[in-house]
RNA sequence: GGUGGGGUACCGAAGUGGUCAACCGGGGCAGACUGUAAAUCUGUUGGCAUUGCCUUCGAAGGUUCGAAUCCUUCCCCCACCA
């Protein structure tokens, strides 16, 4: 028993940043067990960004490990603090979005996550359920718990503050209304990115104040994005989508740098660390090419969301095109109507924008400038250029840009 | 409420009457090299166009042959003091 325990910890506590504290999760393991109740664990999504990356399987990786070990995963959607937008994080100030955007939103957030959590499990709430009936009253007492001083501690309001940078008052409140939030579901653990450590402390204080007992905090590493620098995030652009097709999915990871690997090894496809520490060996004597060694880490991560068969079809499309530079199998096809055409032919450039390989004439003008463009077999140099299109015909625009040409 | 400092293209940041579609850096895009890695190098980064034209520098007016640059009003932001 006392054996299991342990093992199970070992197991939970794997990869995580930050654990307040081993002792409490044993002994709420241990009592869970005792009692053949399952432990709640909380993890609260932001509803702004609807797609769900491989930032965020990190932790929905380790909530599954919880619910396989029986325990309940309470899903929160911030659907109040979205509604008042979240300004914390980033310096940039998030706008508020509307009830419908919300709603959609959730239920994309949903699709989403079952593609890992056990929906059997797991309890989804949305904290406008609490949040938006309360009165100034309930805000202020809340608010009397948490001193400026336990705020301004955190790094990002020093740095900020430190910077001359603005820090709202909203962004104060904001790890009150996600500490609240555990006291309302009655969290005994709460899981987060590292960067959520203070507002997960918070909530342990909160739940000591309203008389329960304080979950556990667990923060797990953040995911780098495709930059190899800044975390993985929408709002930056660097992520992998798990609703991607495979073949977008296979060329974002191929894309990560080298450093990275062992990262996406751990993070998203939990790989044991044995394992992983074999395979960096491996490429750093040379005995792996590391391009071999991130194809196959892109596919096990492809395989994963799509399946293994689509997941090497998307690696042999890859080399297909990128490597012998040969045309994908599939073209986006783009319809023209044939009253463009003067004297049977058709300017290239505006053939590009309107095969929406280039946003405007100025930049399907550069792009040929730069060599980038290809119509068939023909490279076209010329900005003038006007060609007779066959229907079908095959346009290319930089690596990655591929339109078939069909006349209408 | 008072004082001071600001709002410039995706971001940061120069520019304070014409040579400004606006230096420079980052990011993006494209090309070379590669393994769609890293590093590096080169080009490019408002729109339309074969000289050139049009719309941009918080907003609206004004002065001027001519404004991102001067004046007026307005909007917004930040810090400090209270």
């Amino acid at each position: 028993m006392k054996a299991e325990i342990d093992r199970q910890i070992d197991f939970l506590a794997a990869r995580a940043v930050n654990l307040v504290s081993r002792e409490e999760l044993q002994e709420k393991l241990e009592r869970a067990a005792k009692e053949r109740r399952a432990l709640r664990v909380k993890y609260g999504a932001d509803p702004s960004a609807p797609d769900i990356h491989l930032g965020h399987v990190v932790g929905l990786n380790k909530l599954r490990e919880f619910q396989d070990f029986g325990h309940t995963v309470v899903f929160i959607i911030g659907d109040f603090t979205g509604m008042i937008g979240d300004p914390s994080g980033q310096s940039a100030t998030r706008k508020p979005l509307t009830r419908e955007q919300i709603q959609a939103n959730a239920r994309t957030y949903q699709d989403q996550v079952f593609r890992i959590l056990d929906p059997a499990r797991t309890e989804v709430r949305f904290n406008s359920e609490w949040c938006a009936g309360m009165s100034f009253e309930d805000v202020l007492k809340l608010s009397a718990h948490v001193t400026v001083a336990q705020i301004l501690a955190r790094d990002d309001f020093q740095k900020r503050f430190a910077e001359n940078n603005p820090i709202s008052l909203v962004e104060f409140l904001y790890p009150l209304i996600q500490g609240y939030d555990s006291v309302m579901v009655n969290a005994d653990i709460e899981l987060g990115g590292t960067d959520q450590l203070f507002n997960l402390l918070v909530g342990r204080d909160l739940q000591k104040a309203y008389g329960q007992a304080p979950q556990v905090a667990l923060t797990l590493p953040l995911l780098e994005g495709l930059d190899g620098v800044r975390k993985m995030s929408k709002s930056l652009g660097n992520y992998v989508g798990i609703n991607e097709p495979a073949r977008e999915m296979f060329g974002k990871l191929m894309s990560i740098p080298d450093a990275l690997m062992g990262r996406y090894d751990a993070l998203v496809l939990g790989r044991p660390q044995a394992e992983i520490d074999a395979a960096r060996q491996a490429v750093e004597t040379g005995a792996r090419h590391p391009r071999q060694a991130k194809d196959e880490l892109a596919r096990r991560i492809v395989a994963r969301f799509h399946g293994a068969a689509a997941a090497l079809a998307a690696s042999e499309e890859f080399t297909r095109v990128f490597s012998e530079h040969k045309l994908p199998d599939t073209i986006p096809a783009v319809t023209i109507p044939i009253t463009q055409r003067k004297n049977g032919k058709l300017w290239i450039v505006s053939l590009l924008v309107s095969a929406g390989l280039a946003k405007s004439n100025g930049a399907a003008r550069r792009l040929i400038q730069q060599g980038a463009v290809k119509v068939g077999d023909e490279k076209i140099s010329d900005v003038q250029a006007e060609r007779e299109i066959p229907d079908g015909c095959v346009i290319q625009a930089g690596k990655r840009g591929f339109a078939r040409i069909h006349l209408v």
